[in-house]
DNA sequence: CCAACGTATGAACAGATGTTCATGTCATTC
DNA sequence: GAATGACATGAACATCTGTTCATACGTTGG
């Protein structure tokens, strides 16, 4: 496949407010699922349907503990991306 | 609005393979439309749909010369993001 | 083994999105 | 000022996407 697609493969899956705030949630240490669920407000289901689509493009990997399966964002590149846009939208939200 | 939600906006408008060429192309300097439609392979009016979406969102910034529009990347934040992914792109199609 | 908990999966649906085609607008040239 | 070139816009359409509901799976405790 083409970088490009690549690539938007990626910003795609960032470019969903529900999937961003999964990513978000699990970006600094492993949550459980329940756990992200809970952080973020959407349902059990939905969290895991978005779960899968991540894993799947390898930005969370999973570990079962038991019960429970935690996640965590699995890429640094990913994590630079999301802490630098997050500045970008401090300064466009900007000091009123 | 939430700043997920900024975010998530910026990341779907570079989801989308067309769009994301369309960013790349002119990442460094001024195009034309039609220099971009034809370095990205999309219609003209594709790309100008396209533009319209990156403008409303301040992702590029058009100036008019005489009958040609030229535009360009707006932002720093989107140049290192872009890069930065593209470096992770690089990584993962890695070596074989 | 049975029940309970946490997670995953599948079907179904509403709404959004990318693309095309046709046409409109603005600036230039003759 | 009519015609041409470069870009913008609108409608229409097929496809994709996010979400929900119901249900299945795997693991632990009695």
């Amino acid at each position: 496949m083409d970088d490009v697609e690549v690539m938007a493969g990626i910003f795609r899956l960032m470019g969903d407010p529900t999937r961003l705030r999964i990513l978000l949630a699990c970006l600094d240490a492993p949550q459980s699922v329940g756990a992200i669920a809970a952080a973020t407000g959407a349902s059990q289901s939905l969290v895991s349907h978005h779960l899968r689509l991540l894993r799947a493009a390898r930005l969370v990997a999973g570990r079962r503990e038991a019960r429970q399966v935690f996640y965590v964002a699995a890429d640094d590149h990913v994590r630079d991306v999301l802490r630098n846009l997050m500045h970008h939208a401090a300064e466009q939200g900007g000091p009123t």
